[in-house]
DNA sequence: GCTTGGCACTCTCCCCTGGAGAGTGCTAAA
DNA sequence: TTTAGCACTCTCCAGGGGAGAGTGCCAAGC
């Protein structure tokens, strides 16, 4: 369909405008990508491009600028990926490697994401979907017949909630009901828990002892509405606004709208957490309005060889691609690296928060 | 040193302002103020008024804005604060009681302050400078001779991190130690704690119990770099988008750099936490750049009596202060019965996160 | 048949100009 | 002290024209 020399002269093309962020004439282009070919020629070239969808020109006489599939072409079949120095990626590493808190290191990734690339980083933590099966529970006596309790799942996630207790409880019940539960539970999944618990209130009436209704109230509470979120960590946001073309504020603004609603991002990241390797999304091909001038390059990361999330780089369709899809595909690597368990000798990491 | 009828038009000129946003005109002025005065005599106050640098104009033939300086004697001297309307009061307070999650509730209360207020909402629940006391830990075994530590302290805050130890423990021994803890400690100030537990240490040398080299080990994890960071949640920073004098994105760019950098905020806010009741930074009050051309009105909230913590609202100098500090009055007032014992009966909530 | 030089054409950008509009400051009269 | 009048200043906008950049097309050349 295209080519070689419409190839070299689109990627010449799309590099150079890249780089300028300024439509491109055939003179430039001619001198530019080293085929002793004159304008006149490579304005040819152009109309052919031009027909093709591929480039198209601002007004009549202006250069070329790349359209969408322009910088779809591109990205498949004509960039090549820089990889990145060795210097660079040990350096990525250390700074990822030596923070061990889950939740510090999304947010740490996210930042350096924005850094590298001068763009906006983002980082999506999903919920998991499969119910995580109890560990642990234990009831803390606060002042005035609140109840901590604290319930651990088997991957070493703490919740914890306080409720309201009818009376005071000693100590000693506290304990005797959390016993009750670690060995009766243990290994279980929630679910399991939350319909046996249910069932063995409507069982035991009254007349059983009293701790199991209290057990069995707190441990619903704590089971109870345990969605956590889908978490999101934007960065580098105001990276964008330095962006020429982008100056003008009503697309910025949709953009920003969209990083607080959440709700598009959640579903396009989710999206690309299921295709393997870097995915990107170039304009309107993300189907969302407020992408509609940003392109969207992606990458799902794993813990313990688990995909657990998606990490990525919001740019204007004009990015340096080569770099930034390289960047994004390590990043996805290292952090990778780093929440798995492998990496964790020895060393200090919080669970939950 | 103001006259009330120089009074009365600087009040109006700045609600003019305030309202259209572009420079006032004495035919106008004569006109709104109802004062019965030709132009020709509000143009002389206006010079007056511009001599004492409460007013200045843009250029020679522009009408006059207000100065920063009139901005200030505007809010201390002349404004009348609008009180909100009761059914608005009502529909607010139902929206932060229904929220029981203190994370949740701070969340919320700033997204609300920036949709009433169409500015950016702003929320600060700061650390906590007074060391709260040991109340309750626990250890749990997860895979891998790892050792999940759940601290409690006084407060009702659950702390947690995962350690690794030197062998597998038995869950006899867990609980022994944890048992040892909470009889020994319970009540003691962390700090305390720390200390104890490094001459402990010291003592025991090799020939006590190993346990306790464990237990003092895992405890000095959980206790160490406790220091929980400020949180300062901001929502509807794109409210700030659509006012059109700030439609330079440099100077958007300054201050959405301020959001993501959290430090220069905090210290304000910081600083209005000590002040009782609602305070106002117009333009280069605030001492920060970024925050020069912004106003930020801000009130302390307290839970149980105690001021805990900022919320307040960021927008443009021009914003209208009647309304939003009543507004950020009555949040922080809401917010402050929300979070207070008194109003959590019988519910489910949760104490970390 | 592809490539190239030439040329007319088109469009943007920028600067300049001039008129309209808004509002001021000053002065002199009420 | 207030007011009417008037000259003045400044912005804003529209229109015009020249410079610059680049195109499309055509005819000649390899």
């Amino acid at each position: 369909m295209l080519d070689t020399r419409a190839e070299i002269l689109l990627k010449t093309l799309i590099e150079r405008y890249i780089a300028e962020g300024q439509p491109v004439g055939s003179r430039t282009l001619a001198r530019q990508a080293g085929l002793e070919l004159s304008p006149a020629t490579v304005r040819n070239v152009m109309a052919d491009l031009e027909d093709m969808g591929l480039v198209s020109s601002p007004h009549t006489s202006a250069g070329r600028i790349p359209t969408e599939r322009g910088y779809r072409v591109f990205v498949d079949t004509l960039l090549k990926v820089k990889t990145l120095q060795f210097s660079d990626v040990y350096k990525l590493e250390q700074e990822l490697l030596s923070d061990h808190d889950p939740q510090h290191l999304i947010e740490h990734t996210s930042h350096i994401l924005s850094e590298i690339c001068k763009l906006a980083g983002i980082v999506m933590s999903p919920r998991r979907e499969d119910q995580p099966a109890f560990l642990h529970i234990d009831f803390v006596a606060l002042t005035g017949r609140r109840i901590l309790v604290i319930l651990v799942t088997r991957d070493g996630q703490v919740h914890n909630r306080i409720i309201q207790a009818d009376r005071e409880y000693s100590a000693a019940e506290l304990v005797q009901a959390a016993n009750y539960f670690n060995e009766t539970y243990a290994g279980v999944s929630l679910d399991e828990v939350k319909r046996s618990l249910l069932k063995e209130i409507q069982q035991a009436s009254d007349d059983v002892h009293r701790i199991m209704q209290l057990a069995a109230k707190m441990a619903r509470a704590a089971l109870n509405d345990e969605e956590q979120p889908d978490d999101l960590v934007v960065s580098g946001e105001s990276n964008l606004m330095d962006i020429p073309e982008l100056g003008d504020v009503r697309k910025l603004r949709k953009l920003f709208d969209a990083f607080s609603t959440k709700r598009d991002l959640l579903h396009l990241l989710d999206q690309s957490m299921r295709a393997g390797g870097v995915k990107i999304f170039i304009g309107s091909e993300s189907g969302y309005d407020a992408l509609a001038d940003y392109s969207l390059v992606t990458a799902p990361y794993s813990a313990d060889g688990r995909i657990v999330g998606t990490l990525g780089v919001i740019g204007p369709t004009r990015m340096a691609y080569e770099q930034v899809i390289s960047i994004v595909d390590i990043t996805a690597r290292l952090l990778s690296g780093a929440l798995s368990s492998s990496n964790r000798p020895n060393r200090l990491e919080s669970a939950d928060r």
